[in-house]
DNA sequence: CAGGTTTGTGCAACAAGTTGCACAACCACG
DNA sequence: CGTGGTTGTGCAACTTGTTGCACAAACCTG
């Protein structure tokens, strides 16, 4: 349902071949919504054919030649309607919330490990966030279009601090478990 | 990947008719992992396959009657070598973020409502999970269970906090926005 | 006990995302 | 000039989740 306004957006910021979609999709706009490049692929000819984009008319290649894709008119009204349309917000579904709970049923070995991993990848992904925002968002540049992005920027920030807080707290209480004698690890029996 | 740990975990907790795990997937489990009947019959159908469940031997109904569901040791082994497996932490699959992009380049016209909405849903989950606190969590009761549990729903609970953050901070963003003249809404085009 | 509603189980088709691989052109290097 | 790596495009099969519907039994209610 997104991808292709994902990809819309992208065109619409700068018009690209498949390759540099991909690669702009693992960079900025992946830190949020990810795709692989046969999805790209797969979603531009889908685009072309339903008149949201077309290749740029300069070039006409063959099969394993460049494309340069650009939005038309009723891609960008389309992407307009989209953005400005009701979406509910999506319940987080995240495995490591349904391992605990597994966990309280079948013990917690080995999980503690992984819990330390995903700290540190957490605080990682933080501290590079944080270096982005100082060195694209200085106080001064102020355009809507800045403000916008800082504000995902935000978010993104916002989301791993609050990782690296939980974790932070699941591990400390994981430690009290395992001080509090033996039996904790594996709860009794059904 | 996740929803046939999720169906193990459930009925450990308590076995149970297909009908039944519909309904706590609808409650607690579904706060982190929802799933609809149709995926479950068929999560239920393939475990049994699997040899991971059965059915409880009591009964033995035709189509259309009441079958009940009880976890087999290799299904429990599955479930531990599943919760201590690791796991890479996903990105955030967000379409506000994506939408919030788009409104960058398209405009942000109709957005804002739908992040008041957004804001408002936020706060209404974010009360019922601390009721839940309130109510399931009292101070002194403290298994090991209970202390698992309950950091999944400060999980919950913290999320639900952020965004009603981060979308109070993007609204008041917003009205900065609108608030600065014309030109803003739609911003130049390509 | 006839007829409608609720409860419970389940199939089929579809949509979205993932994985694996194929293949063409271009470029560098001996 | 040929051959091997890199770049770029794309198909096919599979997995997971969603939507729509079918159908049986149980339970009311007149």
């Amino acid at each position: 349902m997104s991808l292709p306004h994902a990809i819309l957006t992208a065109l619409l910021e700068k018009p690209s071949s498949g390759l540099e979609l991909t690669r702009r999709f693992d960079k900025s706009i992946g830190y949020f919504w990810s795709a692989t490049h046969q999805q790209i692929y797969r979603e531009l000819g889908r685009l072309e054919a339903e008149g949201l984009i077309r290749t740029l008319p300069a070039e006409q290649p063959a099969r394993g030649q460049r494309k340069n894709y650009e939005v038309l008119p009723a891609g960008r009204a389309e992407l307009a309607r989209w953005t400005a349309a009701a979406h509910d917000p999506k319940p987080h579904r995240d495995v490591l919330f349904l391992r605990l709970r597994a966990a309280a049923v079948v013990g917690t070995g080995g999980l503690e490990a992984d819990l330390r991993r995903h700290l540190e990848l957490h605080r990682r992904q933080l501290a590079k966030y944080q270096e982005i925002e100082d060195r694209d968002f200085p106080p001064d540049r102020d355009s809507p279009q800045d403000r916008l992005r800082h504000l995902v920027l935000r978010a993104g920030i916002d989301l791993e601090t609050f990782w690296t807080q939980w974790l932070t707290h699941a591990l400390s209480e994981f430690a009290e478990l395992s001080g509090e004698g033996a039996g904790n690890r594996e709860p009794a029996d059904g």
